[in-house]
RNA sequence: CGGGGCGUGGCGUAGCUUGGUAGCGCGCUUGAAUGGGGUUCAAGAGGUCGCAAGUUCAAAUCUUGUCGCCCCGACCA
């Protein structure tokens, strides 16, 4: 009967994994909605997750040479005018500050959609000479989209990221950067995030918009749609050149800076709950999980119990991130709960334990329960948590390569992203043309073409010409 | 922006077709017994039915408008 009610509360994953995904991120309380239409409040359990998401990676940026800043949120007009390709990219979804005061403004400007311009402006002004060169600068802020239609943490009107936006004297240098940090991203969701990426290059038609070229990780969810985790572009000299960027060399000649840009928003939380959560809801991985392990006492009015637990939740806060409940509510109930909340580990003690000079310790990801002595409680938690984290980047990898197809024709293409969502490995000549058509036909996207090369043919999967590179395809989020 | 669905105590809903002033479950409060998978019993508190106009003696119910949310498409991190 617990069982049935626990089911009724999260929707499943294979009845409707849209209404799953909205049931755990509510169930979770990670989010709420607020009164202000796409934008979503970030509850504690939430941002907790984002401060650790955060905290991980600026530990990564700055060990790169990375320093962080902070820019307006606002931009002119004029500003964002400068830069042809990245004003039409982007116009279509910027809020505009009309009024201030009261008054009527002079010149209109914008909430910060992202900041390229912002930074552009700033470089112009503080690069004189090579010496100022490399700027490597970071922000973490919030920006906004005006989106039609919006969903927890994969697209609302407001969202946090961070953007790192870099100045160097060489394309070489410029172009390494951008690949440094594609790799802190996807070290990043592997080794923290349990998550395996695709590495590679976006195709002219999916680059950011005045980018020179664009690199991505994609992510495959448990319902067989990808996700761009992240982006890191390399803009060459197109934003130097409109912002008039110039730095005088050691040979005395005036030259233009290369560029990049990388992000990475609240949107990775939305691949952290579809990559591995379940019909309890959440899963979270160890390293990212705000509390690793919660201690649940059983019978907690008999003598000693909560006195016991309470020692345990102290011991165990030297090793790992550990919380007790204490609450009157009944074991059953805190099970539950903790689970629908993704906490890797809990750890419960009653009278029968104690007398035995033992605990138990239940995995969030298999749902094992193990009996464990309480004098090794240290080592063992800290042992499970490792072992939660490996499994789960195993188990996600699985995943997405049992979901990874190779298509040699278009039926056979068609057939896949109709049949059995994942992604899909074809070949392709590079022309949009085809690009376009598999698009509309079968409504999947060129996720990438990844580092990663394989030969599966040698003909273009659409055109049948000759294939230059072998694309992912996929539907997206 | 197209197509579909939905707004009724904190949450989930019944009532709407055929107008007569709101019922149930969960949750919440208090007390007691429980406690190893959402425990049981008892007693309580809580609603201008999304908003605004209109029709009517009378509107949750009918009409019009409006706002919002969810899902599916087209566009984007």
């Amino acid at each position: 009967m617990a069982k049935e009610k626990m089911v009724t509360a999260i929707t499943s994953m294979k009845e409707d994994f849209a209404q799953w995904y909205t049931d755990v991120v509510k169930k979770a309380e990670l989010i709420d909605y607020s009164s202000i239409r796409g934008c979503m409040i970030l509850r504690p359990n939430g941002y907790a997750i984002w401060e650790n998401i955060r905290n991980e990676l600026d530990r990564r940026f700055k060990a790169t040479g990375v320093e962080n800043v902070y820019m307006p949120m606002f931009i002119p007009e004029s500003l964002l005018q400068k830069e042809k390709d990245h004003v039409e990219g982007f116009a279509p979804e910027v809020a505009w500050v009309t009024h201030g005061g009261g008054e009527k403004l002079q010149e209109r400007m914008c909430v910060r959609p992202t900041s390229e311009t912002l930074f552009c402006d700033l470089y112009s002004n503080i690069v004189q000479s090579y010496r100022d060169l490399p700027k490597l600068y970071n922000q973490w802020c919030s920006v906004v989209r005006w989106e039609k239609t919006t969903r927890p943490f994969l697209r609302s009107m407001e969202f946090l990221w961070q953007e790192g936006h870099t100045a160097h004297a060489t394309a070489e240098e410029a172009e390494e950067r951008t690949i440094q940090m594609l790799n802190v991203y996807a070290d990043f969701c592997e080794q923290v995030l349990a998550i395996p990426m695709i590495k590679g290059k976006k195709t002219d038609k999916e680059k950011f918009a005045g980018a020179h070229s664009t690199y991505t990780i994609e992510a495959l969810m448990h319902d067989g749609k990808a996700l761009q985790s992240g982006t890191s572009h390399n803009f060459g000299d197109g934003f130097a050149q409109a912002f008039g960027i110039q730095y005088t060399d050691k040979e005395n000649k005036l030259q233009y800076v290369h560029q990049t840009s990388w992000g990475m928003s609240t949107r990775i939380i939305g691949a952290v709950i579809m990559v591995h959560g379940d019909d309890s809801g959440l899963v979270l991985p160890p390293r990212i999980a705000p509390t690793q392990v919660m201690v649940i006492p059983i019978a907690q009015k008999k003598p000693g119990v909560l006195e016991k637990a309470s020692e345990l939740k102290e011991r165990l806060s030297a090793v790992c991130r550990a919380g007790l409940d204490d609450s009157d509510k009944t074991p059953g109930w805190k099970f539950s709960e903790y689970e629908m909340r993704g906490i890797p580990v809990r750890v419960e003690i009653g009278p029968k334990d104690i007398e035995a000079g033992q605990c138990i310790l239940a995995r969030r990801d298999t749902g094992e329960k193990i009996t464990v002595a309480l004098d090794s409680i240290e080592d063992e938690v800290t042992r499970l948590l490792d072992t939660i984290q490996a499994d789960m980047l195993a188990r996600a990898a699985a995943h997405r390569d049992k979901h990874t197809y190779t298509a040699k024709s278009m039926e056979e293409l068609g057939r896949i992203a109709n049949e059995t969502p994942g992604f899909i490995k074809a070949m392709w000549c590079g022309d949009e043309e085809c690009e376009n058509k598999i698009k509309e036909e079968y409504s999947v996207t060129s996720r990438c073409m990844p580092f990663e090369q394989e030969e599966i043919d040698d003909k273009c999967v659409c055109c049948g010409k000759k294939a230059k590179t072998m694309v992912y395809w996929g539907k997206a989020y």
